[in-house]
RNA sequence: GGGCGUGUGGCCUAGUCUGGAUAUGGCGACAGCCUCCUAAGCUGUAGGCCGGGGGUUCGAAUCCCCCCACGCCCGCCA
């Protein structure tokens, strides 16, 4: 505990590993607003992220964003083709909210009419051609909707370090040059011309018979490009990439490319039994559960606090429902399915970020009404007098804060964080109700010192969690 | 049909890699606790043949096999 307070937000820092991580997460393509399903990836990504940064990593996040895809290129018809006024109103004044129309929209009459199915199809042709004008529409279209996306995610605290388009890769030949590596390997063949990987008994088609690439080619280019500018390479994707990851892997290794990446897979969350879609329009938008949880915060807020301005009010509203939502996503082990319930987003009791938060927020008061130099708590303190049981168990569970660091980080497991953050929250809250601190007849220093310590760890981990602490709540 | 994953009280969940003693917590329900540092808290009660069956073992939620249910994937889409 000594070494706790000494070293402060410090504390669970493992040793420098220089070591350069590029964490791949989000890459959602952009056609719409995020939605629930969506956003357990980037919530995944960013705490991987910041835990493996604690962990003594050189971290950097990066969103493959795909530029010139099917989705874009639908997205793309649609704002060419389709006039405002056949749309239905957005449900919101934001950019991604305003293009999806296009997108679902465009998708509709793809279904229905195979002349628009065509002039999509003409539209991926010339981009595969390297047809300038198309490039930069695409590319116009889909840093809008990133824009939209950027937002969300910001909001939640979660900031990438990079972009990388998928069209750069073959503007600057990078999946050229992965395609003439896959050529000279003994498991690639041709079919029609185009080229597959042989993988048992999958084929893996890399390229059309036209020569034109593939998803699986480019990701693979793409690989190759991260892989030469980082030690290590964690990829977060969704569970319906299993199997392109595992032939992905499979063909690293054979090319000899080092680091593989190391893929965490996550399964989706579903909506009433129901996978969410952006083409059909059935999902609940991260922006919509963001401002729900808002609102539900502000209301408790305001049935317990009257003594705060109303700025304060919803600076507050804003950490804790944020806060409930990142944390009821990542507290669940990534491959397990979860049903998205408003009522467990929405908990702010229990297991639950508010109940961290709130935790936090006691520990801040208690050394904010005591006042003092908090430097002086290392020094003064005795700390073998804190003896009893309810001290060491809150003693103890702040101790091993590097160890849960270190198994979340070698486990690739952040749901191990959101359990540790509750546990301390417990641990704190019983030592709260048992032991007085500024009205301790002896000991005050020492509790304080406790306190101290197990608010820089709440702050700490909360902060892992993409999560703000607050002083007062 | 094949591959991968998931299955733990009404609901959600930890533990599964690395087997160990009465299986962890939360929500909900019920019963309590604010003259005392914020009750978004704390305490107690009820609720579980750990999906089912077989096996390995002194010992299995955990390891092996079979089965069942659910999800994802099985495109010259991404």
């Amino acid at each position: 505990m000594r070494t706790c307070l000494e070293m402060g937000e410090k504390f669970g820092e493992l040793s420098k590993k220089n070591q350069k991580i590029t964490v791949e997460h989000t890459s959602a393509n952009p056609n719409g607003p995020l939605h629930v399903g969506r956003a357990r990836n980037p919530i995944i990504g960013d705490t991987i992220s910041r835990i493996y940064t604690k962990a003594g990593y050189d971290v950097e996040t990066q969103f493959y964003v795909d530029d010139i895809g099917r989705q874009v290129a639908i997205l793309s018809w649609g704002i060419s083709n389709i006039p405002e006024s056949e749309l239905p109103t957005s449900d919101r004044k934001k950019i991604d909210h305003e293009l999806v129309r296009y997108y679902q929209e465009a998708n509709r009459r793809m279904e229905a009419d195979e002349g628009v199915a065509d002039g999509i199809k003409k539209l991926m042709k010339s981009i595969e051609e390297g047809d300038e004008n198309t490039l930069r529409i695409f590319s116009e279209n889909s840093d809008k909707v990133m824009l939209g996306m950027k937002e969300s995610l910001e909001r939640l605290n979660i900031l990438h370090d990079s972009y990388k388009t998928e069209s750069s890769l073959i503007v600057d030949c990078s999946v050229d040059s992965a395609l003439s590596k896959l050529e000279g390997l003994e498991q690639c063949e041709r079919e029609d011309n185009a080229l597959y990987f042989e993988g048992g008994e999958h084929k893996i088609f890399l390229t059309r018979g036209d020569g034109t690439s593939l998803y699986p080619l480019r990701d693979i280019a793409y690989h190759i490009w991260k892989a030469g500018r980082a030690d290590q390479l964690i990829d977060v994707l969704g569970e319906d990439h299993k199997v392109h990851g595992m032939f992905m892997k499979n063909i690293l290794e054979a090319l000899g490319i080092r680091p593989i990446p190391d893929i965490i897979f996550h399964s989706f969350v579903s909506f009433e039994g129901k996978r969410m879609s952006t083409r059909k329009g059935a999902y609940v938008t991260l922006d919509e559960i963001m401002d729900l949880a808002h609102e539900r915060a502000r209301d408790e807020v305001l049935k317990r606090r009257d003594d705060l301005s109303q700025d304060e009010v919803e600076k507050i509203a804003e950490m804790v429902g944020l806060g409930a939502v990142r944390y009821n996503i990542i507290r669940v082990q990534p491959e397990k399915p979860m049903n998205f319930k408003w009522d467990e987003a929405l908990n702010f009791q229990g297991n639950s970020a508010p109940f961290i938060q709130y935790a936090h927020a006691r520990a801040f008061s208690i050394i904010d009404k005591w006042g003092g130099d908090e430097t002086k708590l290392i020094s003064e303190a005795d700390l073998d007098r804190l003896d009893e049981e309810g001290e060491i168990r809150l003693i103890k569970k702040l101790a091993v804060y590097p160890i849960v660091i270190d198994s979340a980080a070698g486990l690739k497991a952040p749901h191990i964080i959101a359990n540790y953050a509750y546990d301390v929250s417990a641990q704190f809250n019983q030592f709260y109700r048992d032991y007085p601190v500024l009205k301790a007849e002896e000991k005050m220093i020492e509790r304080l010192a406790l306190v101290k310590a197990s608010k820089n760890i709440l702050s700490d981990v909360l902060n892992i969690l993409g999560i703000t602490a607050p002083e007062y709540m």
